[in-house]
DNA sequence: TTATCTGCAAAATGTTTGCATGCAC
DNA sequence: GTGCATGCAAACATTTTGCAGATAA
């Protein structure tokens, strides 16, 4: 996980980008989280360490990363946005829609599906998304 | 179709909802629309015939049909929401990214998947959400 | 030194809500 | 006649943008 951090600022720094406290603490954010947390989320554990800093540079910085590739945006129109900076690719997702927690399943991927949709098609797949939405083992006991 | 748009007027009035000339109008563009409008777009639709009819209405239309579960809403944060009134179940999406087309892929459905994501982690799956982004034929011709 | 970043506030976007009037039943 | 629906405008929530001052390189 260190190197994951050497290697995003090495990036940040290659493509011209400053490496600015406030970025260093949200890319710590993301590294720790496993919870695919939200801007709010990320803003409110960077505040702790960092009480000045704004809720735009939390989302400038995000966009610097997605830029890179080097985070996985769940969109969400109801809600906020989710972000992976640990696994910036696309996989699975599990939701519980009751305590909105998201998880990785492991599951196998989609390459056989996506091979057979590409020869059916014509299309170039450059990415894929895939939720599965439920009530997870605490919800359900809770009621 | 025709048998859709009448189970759909008898479910609205089964549940107390009033038989509108503009729900009327949203209805017929949501059976008659293979290309999963937004509401922007059905909006436009609806007004050709029904000049007076206001986004706040069709908004409002489907909502209710989201309640009822005739409706299939495809969420975007970025973008409009986009909806499908004919398959009103989860079920593949494939995505161009360039031109926004979404269209419906022949595709085996996840149900073994789901089956093993049930065994192994306990959650009680709802629905699911599977979408592939990429560039259509069309717009690969295009540049 | 200087171009980028920060933080504030304002703008933008898509969707929802409140309410007076209208209309389905 | 009653109560739900409409249509307007205002409110909302999240994200983006503009800009003056601060700061990394």
């Amino acid at each position: 996980m260190q190197d994951r951090m050497e290697r995003l600022l090495d990036k940040l720094r290659e493509q011209g980008h400053r490496i600015t406290p406030q970025r260093i603490a949200v890319l710590r954010v993301l590294l720790e989280s496993r919870d695919h947390p939200s801007v709010e989320d990320i803003f409110e554990k960077v505040k702790v360490n960092f009480p000045t800093t704004s809720l735009a540079t939390v989302y400038k910085t995000i966009s610097v990363l997605k830029e890179l590739g080097e985070l996985l945006e769940l969109e969400f129109s109801n809600d906020h946005n989710r972000y992976d900076g640990n696994k910036p690719y696309p996989h699975p997702h599990l939701i519980c829609t009751r305590c909105k927690k998201i998880v990785d399943p492991e599951l196998g991927g989609l390459t056989d599906i996506t091979r057979e949709l590409v020869s059916d098609t014509g299309y170039k797949i450059l990415s894929h998304r895939l939720e599965f939405y439920g009530i997870c083992p605490e919800c359900q006991e809770r009621r």
